[in-house]
DNA sequence: CAGGCACGC
DNA sequence: GCGTGCCTG
C-alpha cells in the first residue's frame, strides 16, 4: 500500500501553483505538511485538498492568499510552528481547524506528540520512516486518517467542544503573541550585564583568595572539594553524587565563612548574566528589537503553557537584580504595558472544587487568605503564622508530604503531621475532596480538570512506594493546577478576541498573569476590558479576582485601581 | 547526555 | 506540583 501511497502525490513546479489556488478555495479545506521548519526556512510542503495531493519544493508565496484566508481551513501536525515559519517569510497564516498534535495532546497530556510519527503510532498504530520523497504524500494521508480518529475520541471523552472552542482558537492567539514579540530595552540591557559581569569579576578575585586557590566555580565538584576539605567545612546534605552545595546548604556555611557567602552572589549574578542577560540579548530580533518566544501549547501534563528560546515565563523578578533583569522588557514610547494577574487562582480553584465551607467563605468575603488560614489554624495572624499558613497553603495545593513541608519550614516531621492534621481537621471539606481525588485516581487511572482534561497516572496503584506517592501527589496537584490553565486560557481567547483589530496586543502568559502592550490612550478601556474578561472566563462558587498594573517596563508597575 | 543548580508560577 | 536553561564532566 506504500506504493499506492507514494504515487498519490504530484510534484507542482512553481510556474503551475497558481492552478492550485482555485480548486483550493473551491475545496475550503486544506491538510498541510511542511519539512525543514528549523531555520526560518522551509524545505518542501505538502498540499492535500478536494481529494488530491501536491507537493511544494518552492514558491509557496503564491499561495499567501491561501494561507491568509481564515475561511480555508488549515489542518496539519503543530501548525502554529508552520504559521511562525510562514511569518518568517512575510505570509500571514490563519484558520487552524485541527491540529493532531493538539488533538493528541488533549487526550493524553503526559505523552509527547511533538513529532507526528508519535502521534501515528499510538492512534494508527503506522510507523512513519525517515524523510524522502514521498513521504509528503504519506503523511498527508496520515493526518487525514488521524483526524477522523482523534475527532472520535475526543467526542467520546466529551472533549470535542474544549479541543474546538479552547485549544483550537488558543493556538492562534498564541501564534499572533509569539509573531508580535515584546520589546527588549538592549542598551540598558547591555549596560546592565556589563555591570553585574564587573562585579562577577571582583567576586571571583575575592573568593579564590579567600580559598587560597583559583578553581572553577561553576562546578560543583569543584567547590564541593574547596567547602568541605580544603576549608572542612561541615557538609550539610548528601547528593547522588556528592555534597550538596546548593543554595540553602550554602546560606547555612556563610554562617560560619565568608566565602560561601560570596558564592551566593557570585552564583546569583553568574545565573542572570548568563541566563537572562548575554542568552537574551542574543535573540533579540535585530530589526524589530523584540524578542519572539515560542509557546509550546503541547508540552505540559497539567496542561499548561510552557514557553521556550527565550522562557518568557522564569523572568526573575524577586531579588533586586533580578528586578533590573525585568526593567528591560519595555513598551514603546507611546505604549504601557500592563499586566493582569489572577490573585490566588489556585486556592480559589480548591476552594471551588472542594466545596470546602470555611475557604469558600474566606474568598465570598474578600478576605486575605493566608491570613484566613492563619487565624483558622493558630487563631492569630502574626507575620510569623502568616507565613506559616502560606507554606501550609502551598503545600496543599502541591500534595506535599509531611516529609516535604517538613523540609520547607526546616521543621521535624512529626510537627510537620501536626500542622498538616490540624489544617485537615479545620478545612474537612478540602480533606474529603483530595480524599476523592486519590479514590477516583485509584479507580479510573486518571484525574481530570474543570474541563474534563484527563491526566493519567499509571504509577497510581504500583508496588513501589516512591512512584506511588509520586502519583499520589500528582493526582491532587494537576486538577488544581490543570483547571488554573483551562481558566487563563478561555480569559485569553476572549482578550484577543476583544483587541481584534485594534493596537493592543497580548504579548505574554505566564501561568496566572497576562502581559499586554496596550496605547497610552487605550489603557483604561483595555484594563477593564482584561478585567471583565478574566474575571468573567468561568463561573465558580467564588470569584475570581484580578489584580492590575501598568508601567513603561515590566518591573515598575503601578496599581490600576 | 545526565546531574546539579536556579529562575518562574 | 509544573516547567526551561545554564554549566560541568
Amino acid at each position: 500500500s506504500r506504493n499506492e501511497v507514494a504515487d498519490d502525490i504530484v510534484p507542482i513546479t512553481p510556474a503551475n501553483i497558481d492552478e492550485l489556488v482555485e480548486p483550493i478555495k473551491a475545496a475550503g479545506r486544506i491538510i498541510i505538511v511542511a519539512y525543514g521548519l528549523t531555520e526560518n526556512k522551509i524545505l518542501g510542503m505538502g498540499l492535500r485538498f478536494g481529494g488530491r495531493s501536491v507537493y511544494l519544493a518552492a514558491g509557496w508565496e503564491k499561495l499567501a492568499g491561501i494561507f491568509a484566508d481564515e475561511k480555508i481551513k488549515k489542518v496539519g501536525h503543530d501548525l502554529k510552528l508552520l504559521g511562525r515559519s510562514l511569518s518568517e517569510q512575510g505570509i500571514d497564516f490563519r484558520g487552524i481547524d485541527f491540529d493532531t498534535m493538539i488533538a493528541a495532546y488533549c487526550l493524553n497530556p503526559g505523552k509527547n506528540f511533538s513529532r507526528l510519527a508519535e502521534v501515528a503510532l499510538e492512534y494508527l498504530n503506522e510507523p512513519i520512516g525517515e524523510p524522502n520523497a514521498q513521504r509528503a504524500g504519506r503523511d498527508l494521508l496520515v493526518i487525514e486518517k488521524l483526524q477522523n480518529k482523534l475527532v472520535d475520541q475526543l467526542r467520546a471523552q466529551n472533549l470535542d467542544n474544549y479541543f474546538s472552542q479552547v485549544e483550537i482558537p488558543l493556538s492562534t492567539v498564541l501564534l499572533e503573541m509569539e509573531r508580535y514579540g515584546i520589546l527588549i530595552d538592549r542598551p540598558y540591557l547591555q549596560q546592565l550585564v556589563n555591570s553585574f559581569q564587573d562585579k562577577i569579576t571582583q567576586l571571583e578575585k575575592d573568593i579564590y583568595q579567600i580559598a587560597g586557590t583559583e578553581f572553577n566555580l561553576n562546578s560543583p565538584k569543584q567547590l564541593s572539594f574547596i567547602l568541605f576539605e580544603k576549608l572542612q567545612l561541615p557538609p550539610q546534605r548528601k547528593t547522588k553524587t556528592g555534597y550538596s552545595t546548593d543554595e540553602e546548604v550554602l546560606r547555612k556555611l556563610a554562617m560560619v565563612h565568608e566565602l560561601p557567602a560570596r558564592l551566593l552572589e557570585y552564583r546569583h549574578l553568574q545565573k542572570l548574566v548568563s541566563t537572562y542577560g548575554v542568552s537574551l540579548l542574543n535573540l533579540v530580533d535585530s530589526r524589530t528589537g523584540r524578542i519572539h518566544t515560542t509557546f509550546n501549547q503541547a508540552i505540559t501534563a497539567t496542561g499548561r503553557l510552557s514557553s521556550s528560546d527565550p522562557n518568557l515565563q522564569n523572568i526573575p523578578i524577586r531579588s533586586e537584580y533580578g528586578r533590573q533583569i525585568r526593567r528591560a522588557f519595555i513598551a514603546p514610547d507611546e505604549k504601557l504595558l500592563l499586566s493582569a494577574d489572577y490573585s490566588q487562582i489556585d486556592l480559589r480553584v480548591l476552594a471551588h472544587l472542594s466545596g470546602d465551607e470555611k475557604l469558600l467563605k474566606a474568598f465570598l468575603n474578600n478576605e486575605d487568605i493566608h491570613n484566613a488560614t492563619a487565624r483558622e489554624l493558630f487563631g492569630e495572624i502574626t507575620p510569623q503564622q502568616r507565613r506559616l499558613a502560606k507554606t501550609i497553603n502551598f503545600g496543599i495545593i502541591y500534595g506535599m508530604s509531611p516529609h516535604g513541608l517538613a523540609q520547607e519550614l526546616n521543621i521535624d516531621q512529626k510537627s510537620a503531621r501536626d500542622y498538616i492534621e490540624n489544617y485537615f481537621s479545620r478545612y474537612c471539606g478540602v480533606k474529603k475532596y483530595l480524599d476523592n481525588c486519590l479514590g477516583l485516581a485509584r479507580q479510573q487511572g486518571y484525574v481530570t480538570t474543570i474541563l474534563g482534561r484527563r491526566r493519567y497516572l499509571p504509577e497510581i496503584n504500583s508496588a513501589n512506594g516512591q512512584l506511588r506517592q509520586a502519583a499520589e501527589r500528582i493526582a491532587l496537584n494537576t486538577p488544581i493546577q490543570g483547571t488554573a490553565a483551562d481558566i487563563i486560557k478561555i480569559a485569553m481567547i476572549d482578550i484577543a478576541r476583544g483587541l481584534a483589530g485594534s493596537d493592543s496586543h497580548l504579548l505574554v502568559q505566564v501561568h496566572d498573569e497576562l502581559v499586554l502592550e496596550v496605547p497610552r490612550k487605550e489603557i483604561e478601556k483595555v484594563a477593564e476590558m482584561v478585567r471583565e474578561k478574566m474575571t468573567a472566563a468561568i463561573k465558580l462558587k467564588v470569584p475570581l479576582v484580578v489584580d492590575l498594573k501598568y508601567g513603561q517596563n515590566w518591573a515598575e508597575m503601578e496599581k490600576w485601581q
